[in-house]
DNA sequence: GGGTAATCCTTAAGATATTATCTGTTCTAT
DNA sequence: ATAGAACAGATAATATCTTAAGGATTACCC
């Protein structure tokens, strides 16, 4: 039988805090949870997402999410809006204020990962990203 | 910038979710969590632990253990003692109901390993193992 | 056209994550 | 021996995860 060490579950779960452990300061410098970065992340670079889109793309599931937007709502970095054409559907967006607050942690952030990277060499770190782009190719 | 799926942190969790999506069924035959299961198996594997220790190794932090082991002593699966020695530790180990539970379960997860590594190749299987201790030994 | 099935989002309830704080114990230096 | 630091667990508070169920809207089929 396979050690308890051995378990690619936990080995996943324990390489993700590693690399965590860079980011996650400077995100709480900013009071930010890590899956609200997330959020703002991906709104950022898609500008408008419905809700399902959104946490597709974040790995969080729509109750989750439902949460987060109320708190980023709340913190005035969020606008939700319904969509005309789908009644169903509400449309996300950073308000401006979070637009400026991504471009101030952005770099920041950007720096870790140069370190991360630099430690782990970049050629590995492509290895990886191979070999995790399968894993979730797989079908149980 | 790099892009938002190319975060690694997000790499890891959706990598960790494909492969979770072989084992969840089975665990959810028996009503069990990920984290339930995974102080479990560990308590098998090293028979007795303190909390700290077992903490450590699931990769749980204390708070959250502390309820885990509340609810599975509940339910009649883990054993608590206070350390003879050390009055401050907790001792833990699995009761005989849990290990019967234990081998019950502990084959079919297997199987189900089995049919994840035969997908992706032993091979591929070591590369990652190798890559992903190399991000735990990272220290930011 | 109207009933019904799908779809999107939300709410609910229990379990876990995360950080800070608290309560006892043990250790350590004096 | 003793005060204070260090340590192990437990509590508390807020955020998130997970599964199931609810409300509103849209799509489909006869």
């Amino acid at each position: 039988m396979r050690k308890f060490e051995d378990s690619i579950p936990l080995q996943l779960l324990k390489a993700r805090e590693a690399t965590m452990s860079f980011f996650r300061p400077i995100l709480q410098e900013f009071s930010l949870t890590e899956q609200q970065w997330r959020v703002i992340r991906a709104l950022n670079e898609y500008t408008e997402l419905e809700s399902k889109q959104l946490a597709e793309r974040c790995c969080i599931l729509s109750p989750s999410l439902t949460g987060i937007i109320n708190r980023l709502e709340q913190q005035g970095l969020i606008q939700r809006r319904k969509s005309p054409e789908d009644q169903r559907r509400v449309l996300l967006s950073l308000t401006d204020q979070a637009k400026q607050m991504f471009e101030d942690i952005s770099p920041r952030l950007e720096a870790r990962y140069k370190a991360l990277a630099e430690q782990i060499s970049e050629d590995k770190l492509e290895q990886l990203n191979e070999l995790l782009g399968e894993l979730c190719k797989l079908k149980p």
